[in-house]
DNA sequence: GGAGGATATGGGATATCATGGGATAGAATG
DNA sequence: CATTCTATCCCATGATATCCCATATCCTCC
């Protein structure tokens, strides 16, 4: 059963670069085959998007059933290069490397933003903003989400006889 | 369960010709039945393309489902013909064979790839270029993955009768 | 409002990792 | 057989990640 991550904590960064994962995160992460979680620099935002080694293993799956030395499969290896895995220590925190760090912009404090599935972490006042600008956009395009399960088939149209 | 390779560490190379593999590929290949890398040639890149013996060894029987004499057939076992089996020394390094080493244009570093089930070794400086050239690309063709899992199949049309 | 438990924060000691050098054994060559 | 070269093995060191422990803070319950 895949994790499930809610809501957002924002918690400190130490001078060694230590920070807190949630306690409800690592929870979710419970069972994993790696103790800790796996993180990349967003390619969207200016934060990391984040989850559990399941993840990977799964793309790791789908790596195997594309042709090795095609470019579908070199495009999902390039990956796994930037992918970071930080297990936790024995109080919960992970190390948050410098480059990411960087890329997020976070120097003293980050955001822990849960959306489902995965993850996302953000300097906490890049996160507000960023938070604004999507409720704005949600109010102009609205939102969707796909139902649940289909529709049931239509019933047989009965035939005059 | 396969070996899985995350990250990209930029390691020296001394003038032993010797570098450290990092830590968690180390980690990674335990347990192996040999005790070191796989590496040869890139076709396609300045790199070598590199990964544990078991990988190899399941090309191997890959191999064997494609047509002998075929062009397929050939290029893939031209591989096994290029392809260097590298011990670790005591320390978790290897000796980087001049051949491999001036094929990726590597002199004084190393930069150790991850892929998931393979790895390459770069020249830092080709791998920042090569990793700028892929980014493009994936910006020119709006790089997705693809879903998750696949959308419910509608359900089938009862046919009037 | 206070107690207790859970979680987050902070500091120090230790182990690991990467780097560097030298000795030795084995292979190759004359 | 001797010499040279080089791969292998062994050891040391500095930086830092990991581990261990203590304390503060926050939240929940009575």
């Amino acid at each position: 059963m895949a994790a499930l991550f809610l809501s957002k904590f924002v918690n400190k960064v130490d001078r060694k670069g230590r920070v807190s994962v949630p306690a409800t995160f690592r929870a979710a992460l419970a069972g994993q085959s790696f103790n800790g979680i796996i993180a990349f620099r967003s390619f969207k935002d200016a934060a990391l998007d984040a989850g559990g080694i399941d993840r990977i293993e799964e793309m790791a799956a789908r790596l195997d059933t594309l042709q090795q030395f095609s470019k579908e499969y070199d495009a999902l290896a390039s990956i796994f290069a930037d992918a970071q895995q930080l297990p936790f220590d024995g109080e919960g925190r992970i190390m948050l490397p410098e480059e990411l760090a960087a890329h997020a912009g976070i120097t003293d404090s980050a955001a822990f933003v849960g959306l489902g599935r995965t993850f996302q972490i953000w300097e906490p006042a890049a996160h507000a903003q960023h938070q604004a600008e999507m409720r704005e956009s949600a109010k102009r395009q609205g939102m969707t989400l796909p139902p649940r399960m289909p529709a049931p088939a239509p019933a047989p149209q009965a035939e005059a006889r």
